[in-house]
DNA sequence: TGCAATCATTCACAGTAAGAATGATTGACG
DNA sequence: CGTCAATCATTCTTACTGTGAATGATTGCA
């Protein structure tokens, strides 16, 4: 039988960067998985977790914070305001804004999401000593800065 | 001046399930843009890195291994091939079978992504100790394991 | 021999995101 | 105070990935 033989990795497998890519791409899928039941993607939750620390943001500013087309928010933001989780009002200082808000609804479903997290969370982390995911979560921040992100 | 407020992170930013989303989708990206100049792209880098561990393999045992449908390695393959990269030949013992090799210009660009990932390898783990960066190796094998992913 | 399975390939299609064009509103400046 | 450029949201077009279905060649087995 053709195939049977296991394919074998390459060097690049041991560096960081490697290990990076994919395993965030695959805790991304994971989590996309997860939320999809809620009629929710990656995107959404975004802007959801944006809107939860910041009340009455303007969509250029979620559009900036995201990394992030403007016309792609007004996308997320429609399908989010179809979901009843936000609402959208014209800025009365500023009435070329539209401002987000999470509805109660909106908010219920950060509040799923987080917990969904959570539970992903523990299955990355399964095996590890807190002293040991302190210190990845650290490293994991370091890293970050040296990209630029300000987590 | 509006949008100057800084844009507040959330609860959600401290977990790891959310940086290594984050930290994986970035250095993606970065990896992307360091390589483009080669005209190449992360699944062709993939393909490649496969292809130096694993030479003469068939492109449906590719796309299995690289999670991957089969109608996409074609194309993966085809924009190699005329990159002078890799060479196909009908497996004589079965002749339904398109065995890929590397070229020697196919290795050539492997080594050459193989030093661009060092060179991000580098820029990533900056203002890490060595006792942390291999903790953050073995912490992030760990992790891959609990997703099921071999490495 | 004939038939189902396998591999590669092509094609049509869906989803995601960016960018250009449009329209409303604002603010600055003559 | 009126014009004009800049700003924000929106729509529309377009590019790019990747999948899945249909096709064709080849194989192995009943």
């Amino acid at each position: 039988m053709h195939g049977m033989a296991p394919v074998k990795k390459a060097t690049l497998e041991h560096t960081a960067t490697f290990q990076l890519g994919t395993i965030g791409a695959v805790v991304s899928q994971r989590f996309a998985e997860k939320i999809e039941p809620l009629g929710l993607k990656p995107k959404h939750v975004g802007l959801l977790t944006l809107l939860a620390a910041n009340p009455a943001s303007s969509q250029l500013d979620m559009a900036t914070a995201m990394n992030v087309a403007p016309s792609l928010v007004v996308r997320i933001a429609d399908q989010l305001e179809s979901l009843g989780a936000i609402e959208r009002t014209r800025d009365p200082d500023d009435r070329r804004r539209q401002t987000l808000r999470l509805t109660e609804r909106g908010r219920a479903l950060f509040a799923e999401c987080a917990s969904i997290t959570r539970d992903l969370e523990a299955d990355l982390l399964a095996g590890l000593q807190i002293a040991e995911r302190k210190a990845l979560i650290a490293a994991l921040r370091h890293v970050a800065g040296n990209l630029g992100l300000a987590f």
